[in-house]
DNA sequence: TTGAAAGCGCTAACAA
DNA sequence: TTGTTAGCGCTTTCAA
């Protein structure tokens, strides 16, 4: 390993001189960087990071941080190339971590980059707790943006799309091609994204005199698993819905599979329609129809916010509320006249395999 | 922020001692330890990471790092739990990259990951050149492991599925149904993995004596958007091909795509299998038929590797070959008798929207 | 068992 | 413009 001190001996400088033409080449005279950049790439030396931030150097680092939710959940690689761009444009270095759903996970995470000392975290609002380590982050002075949520307790920038309007314009649509059963798997609630998905839905059930059937409402955790057991319960119900609202990309594939294997065809049978949309959404069959938050400039806007942030660590923190926007596809359709169990109809058409 | 020295003062003993109550508890006294916990806790001290790997902790940093070859693409999501799990088991952080296929950006990520001193990196082999970064890591004793692919020029320890066995079973179990006109979608073949499924794809076909057709070759960057381009562009041919093998599951959403815009009907009008077997293929109208290879198993075996390498610098590096796994659904059946021509057909069917 | 002191590799006053 | 020197926060000999 080359060493600063190395470079400093073989262009016959001292270390402060190697130093300065790193850190601000402006104060070296030509002739002497000239001499010590040969030196630099004939030695091929790099500096050392960990040195240079322990002395001091405050853009020592060059890094920044998202700590994703889920990374099984493919809405958050393209919240991460969109951070990672902006990481990119500012000649910064992302450094991802995976919280997965858990807040213990997420702590450890934030202790570490805290400990490395990076520029700034892009963090979730996992845990919402008035002592959690982003609060303390935040109280400390790094810069953190709140993604996908607002932040209780401290003042933070924030980027979110508004949850609520989404899903409400979902379920709307869904009400206007005539359907009244409507279904939605929901995510946990005390996680704000899914309460507000859920929120969404009961206005826009409330708005229409549409009273909200208990057996309808299912939560769990969100998975591809639990969507589809979810949705088997929903359509093996003797009054199944006509329409399922999923509350995001996992539990829209999970019904989909349970269709499937129920013999359901879409839309006549069931219309589906999805909060998230993902690229693999235009590859069901049908293509589905979904709400789509742009997780690209979901992740994008946020880097920008950072990139603000840590150039002007004083100003006033702001909350940028991203539009949702309900993509059409074919997996909705209008409901028949007479809508019959479509599983348990005796109609002699055999279905699939269940 | 609390120091070391700090909490020594407020214990009344000197940095040497908490430091050895953190690194060495046991070489110091009951009553000591007690009161350097105690202080510790009550100040709420966490050692700076950063100074501690300075100063030249090996074990200091536990965190290792892996690279994603494409964020994008959900099987190294799964990767990336394979190997968190372990780490997570171990201690440890996981640092995670994205190298976007990208050989530059690579670089960039492996230099910074080396100058934080992790304490192992498991990476893709992006860049198979003689000086890559990679072979330099290696050669200056940081423990490596390649994964999704052997690493030349330097002996490492390496992790990969046989994808050259994997994708002649695929095509095998294609021509067993009776389809001779198979096409492959494949990335490119400067990267490894593309040219041995390609390769199995090649010796199937020549183990029936079934001739290559040029035009059933079809090869693009790996994505969805170019799955779906090339797959039309398939589908188009006056003579079709009776059965499509995607080399990959971006390349599998594209062609689902392309088959459903064109009022395909899988698997009567045209047969879809492809390589990486990942939940959402289950989601897939009709369920895809896929060549499984354990992405969670390919992480986990790779940070076991690298974690037996930490701990024993000096072992003779191994090679481990998973085995992929043929996972039959529905997406494949047999050739009809007459095969015709199932865009151009004039069989009054109208088909869905072009 | 404990403490004093010398680094780890770099940066940044302060002098020259 | 350049060099000297004192740290950054921690670990670790070496003595006591």
């Amino acid at each position: 390993m080359t060493l600063l001190r190395d470079v400093a001996r073989y262009a016959g400088v001292s270390t402060a001189t190697v130093s300065r033409v790193l850190n601000s080449p402006e104060k070296v005279s030509a002739p002497t960087r000239a001499k010590v950049i040969a030196a630099i790439s004939k030695l091929g030396y790099r500096p050392n990071r960990v040195a240079r931030r322990l002395s001091g150097r405050k853009d020592a680092a060059r890094m920044i941080s998202l700590i994703i939710p889920d990374i099984q959940n493919p809405f958050y690689s393209f919240v991460a190339r969109g951070v990672e761009d902006v990481a990119n444009q500012n000649d910064c270095t992302l450094i991802l971590g995976n919280a997965d759903g858990n807040a213990s996970k997420e702590e450890t995470y934030l202790n570490v980059v805290r400990a490395e000392s990076v520029d700034g975290i892009i963090a979730p609002p996992i845990d919402q707790s008035k002592d959690s380590i982003v609060v303390r982050l935040v109280q400390e002075g790094i810069p953190v943006v709140s993604i996908d949520g607002p932040l209780h307790h401290v003042e933070v920038d924030s980027v979110y799309v508004d949850n609520m309007k989404g899903s409400a314009e979902a379920v709307q649509y869904l009400i206007q091609l005539g359907h009244h059963r409507i279904a939605i798997l929901c995510g946990p609630l005390n996680y704000l994204g899914f309460k507000e998905r859920f929120g969404g839905y009961k206005q826009a059930m409330a708005a229409n005199q549409i009273p909200l059937v208990e057996r309808y409402l299912k939560f769990g955790q969100s998975s591809q698993e639990m969507g589809r057991i979810l949705a088997e319960e929903l359509l093996a119900l003797e009054t199944p819905p006509t329409a399922i609202f999923t509350s995001d990309n996992l539990f829209t594939a999970g019904a989909m599979e349970a269709m499937y294997s129920l013999g359901l065809s879409i839309p006549n049978d069931v219309s589906i329609i999805g909060f998230d949309d993902i690229p693999v959404m235009r590859s069901y069959n049908p293509p589905l129809t979904a709400v789509r938050q742009s997780a690209y400039n979901l992740g994008n806007t946020a880097a920008e916010l950072l990139f603000e942030r840590i150039k002007h660590p004083g100003r006033k923190s702001e909350k940028i509320i991203l539009e949702p926007e309900l993509i059409v596809r074919d997996s909705c359709g209008s409901v028949p006249e007479n809508h019959i169990h479509p599983i348990n109809r005796d109609d002699g058409e055999k279905k699939r395999r269940v």
